[in-house]
DNA sequence: CTAAAGTTTCAGAAAATATTGAAAGCTTAG
DNA sequence: CTAAGCTTTCAATATTTTCTGAAACTTTAG
């Protein structure tokens, strides 16, 4: 693994990202160098390159494998496990984006269900009742939010990338929408 | 500042979920409970409300402020800063998906555009070519990512309510607009 | 079955991060 | 101007997270 000066940087700047992006500096550097690497790698080979023990690629990469950015390969005659990320920038974003979802906004969405489920009790005080009123508020956003990302992960990243392009535009739709009052528009 | 179980729990998630967000525990903490208030609170309150130093208080309300997420009050004739959260849900996850925009996409968008500026060199191998033709993909997906996100700022929460209810409804306007070129009708 | 070739686990060491609390710094009423 | 009443800073300490490397484990060729 001889990596060029533009390499080194994209993986050196992904491992200190790695924080930044909840998951650690070793797992961020893994994963750059398996995206840049049209052929899949094998553990040693990764801990070479990136100068880390083999116990932690083999933590790293498992991590990876949780977030379902890295897949196994096994070549025949060959008892080794290769290791390569998905090859698709909007394949890897959508992968991303989604598992942030269940990590960071589920966790959230069941406590508030949780807790707001017996709104009955304990509003004693002007103050219960508007804390209680804020984490309601949040619970509908977040609910919101988790439907419209399911949404969108159906999409076809041909028609995501139309609709991204057209920016604020697509606000015209609901112009439309809220013109035709039930009746389905017809002119563009 | 008594906090109901359900304001401790709300308090205790977000802070355990602190750290998967990037923030860390204690800031977690203080701004659920800014959050969960209608009064705002001075540095001591809080301080005491979650048992942490008066210091830690002061790193962490400064860390919030840097997220726009909360403000300072002064009443008059007291010269305490009274701290408090925005109070209203979507502008709050507005502003938490802006200043994550900044944070997490901003710095690589830079990398790579730096990276890629003198494209000219060292694709010396057939590896090289395939690294820096990665990053090119990656670099163009964010740009766009960003600019979309920079788009969707404009539209006014309602607006971005009705959006999100339609789901992946949206992808109809995508019909008009091929049909309106001219191209083949996609319908269903 | 055994040895070779690999992977995973995990306890301890190292590194990074967060927290405290005392001291230094501001700001303003008087 | 100065002292009271706050806030901020920061060095030391505590806590948490990450990393290593050796041992345990797994798989398969022969």
């Amino acid at each position: 693994m001889k990596l060029g000066p533009k390499e080194q940087k994209f993986i050196y700047h992904f491992g200190e990202m790695g924080s930044k992006w909840g998951i650690n500096r070793t797992v961020g550097q893994i994963y750059a160098l398996l995206v840049l690497n049209k052929e899949p790698l094998y553990a040693d080979q990764i801990a070479e390159a990136l100068s880390i023990s083999r116990g932690n690629v083999s933590m790293g990469v498992k991590e990876l494998q949780s977030w379902r950015l890295v897949k196994v390969h096994h070549k025949p005659g060959d008892r080794k496990d290769y290791y390569s990320a998905l090859s698709d920038a909007w394949e890897m974003a959508r992968t991303i984006f989604e598992e942030r979802r269940k990590r960071e906004i589920e966790p959230t969405l069941s406590l508030l269900r949780d807790i707001l489920l017996d709104s009955g009790s304990a509003k004693t005080s002007e103050q219960d009742a508007y804390a209680q009123g804020r984490m309601t508020e949040i619970l509908e956003l977040l609910e919101l939010v988790t439907q419209w990302s399911v949404d969108l992960q159906r999409i076809q990243p041909d028609s995501l990338r139309s609709l991204m392009k057209m920016g604020s535009g697509v606000t015209k739709i609901l112009e439309f929408k809220d013109r035709a009052k039930g009746r389905i528009p017809e002119s563009k």
